[in-house]
DNA sequence: CGTAGCCTTGACCGCCCTCAAATTATGTGG
DNA sequence: CCACATAATTTGAGGGCGGTCAAGGCTACG
């Protein structure tokens, strides 16, 4: 229960100790997942939002021959169907990719403390607007980019989302997912993101090996990436992030770390 | 004007004659644009929707060496930049692909009545949903399937789109943008698409040809793009509507018919 | 220790890109 | 209404990025 505190902490530092509390309230306990189970099962009851605590999940669609498409991750702290809430709708599924601990918040309370919370509702409409433009980043990346660009794009995009959650410590972190996975979010085959990996190592601009992800040359992949990490409004660039959240809080624990 | 209530009335044909009236009511005078002109001046004053009457717009965004990637197409009676209303942020940028009429919602009017009109809120969440499943249809079509089906998707979403408002005549309809805007969609090259283009003409599939779409074989294009309407949330099937639509209001006039 | 899934590597191929030029619309001023 | 300039479409030849198929090695887990 104190991982999900730091979580609401890192992510909705934003929010005063009042709002936060809010939301803590809303939220139900944990369930825990294994990989590959169906994270939102479309004939939900009540509308609920959905927060993911540790591992990694993903928003995915599937062609009429099978195959995948990833068009999003979830990483710890970040919530999703924020819109469902509203327009009812899932045409998309969200499965985990990892072993995933995940928080359902309760939609009807949300919306009882909205009036008397307005800074919550301004850090839920945040929320949906990085999430929009990450999906934008995305599109831009899958459309134009040659592999090596999306790869590092994409490398660099999950650190610094996992920085923000102060899940990186120094210029790595833990990055569990299968490279087949990369390949369905950035439309390549597992094949060719390996190769591409190797390419990266080679040019020693990082490496993803036993699933931790390095950072070797910062600037570097960044300009290979065209990355510009504004659109994940982040409160500071994700190398400076990372130094100030490993002084405050201890990570203790980290995504998929004991699952069920 | 009448095209205005006219597009009010196929857009929002859920909408009692009240709503519609405040919908029309929060509405500017349209205003004209050429072509690729951009219409949201981010540097915006008040928070404000944008409805497009006639012509086609574009979000797009951009990498560094120049290339576009489209993210979306506007047609007559699309509604969008209803989040930034509620987010402020405005990272992608929107074009007119044609010249282009497009009127502006007062936010502040929209809101005032949202008490009084909760179906009409409840028709710009639906719109909002329809603008998201689209762009992760765009998204599985960039990243997973060929060039002959991306373009067979794209067409038979744009037919199925103009139909929804009554801007479609029989099989064809007037689809007045370039080979390129469509590569910038498809995340293809001008040439292929264009070779693409033929290709559908061969199979007697589609044609386009001086900006007007004629669909040939409606099931035999379905079936290559794996077209499956049901995310557009249409009241009918394109080929249905159409004639209904016909019926009710003779199309005396079209999207971009005479500029300023 | 066995098995299944993931990662790694190699050889080959094809879809789509690139570059270039010809041809055809589109639009503008005389 | 025509001459001209500009943009869009069409066509060709050639090449490369990433896909496909296949086999072998590694790791995790029971």
């Amino acid at each position: 229960m104190t991982t999900v505190t730091q979580l609401v902490f890192h992510r909705f530092s934003r929010l005063g100790e009042a709002e936060r509390q809010v939301l803590s309230g809303a939220m139900t306990a944990p369930q825990k997942f294994g990989r590959h189970c169906e994270l939102v099962n479309s004939g939900g009851s009540l509308p609920a939002l959905h927060m993911v605590l540790s591992g990694i999940a993903g928003r995915y669609d599937c062609l009429q021959n099978g195959q995948r498409q990833i068009l999003g991750y979830f990483f710890p702290g970040d919530v999703f169907d924020v819109r469902a809430c509203f327009s009812q709708s899932t045409d998309s599924r969200v499965q985990s990719l990892t072993t995933v601990q995940m928080a359902t918040l309760r939609w009807h309370d949300l919306l009882a403390s909205a009036k008397r919370s307005p800074g919550l509702v301004r850090e839920f409409w945040r929320l949906v607007a990085v999430e929009d433009a990450t999906t934008r980043q995305w599109q831009l990346n899958a459309g134009r980019r040659s592999a090596i660009q999306r790869l590092s794009h994409l490398l660099c995009e999950c650190f610094a989302r996992l920085s923000a959650v102060g899940l990186t410590e120094g210029d790595g972190c833990l990055l569990p997912f299968s490279q087949t996975d990369i390949a369905d979010a950035l439309s390549l085959t597992p094949v060719h993101v390996n190769r591409t990996l190797m390419e990266l190592r080679a040019a020693e601009l990082a490496t993803l090996k036993a699933r931790r992800l390095t950072i070797l040359d910062a600037p570097a992949l960044y300009a290979v990436a065209e990355f510009e990490p504004a659109y994940l409004q982040l409160k500071a660039a994700p190398f400076e992030a990372r130094s100030e959240v490993t002084a405050t809080s201890p990570s203790t624990w980290r995504p998929s770390a004991t699952p069920a």
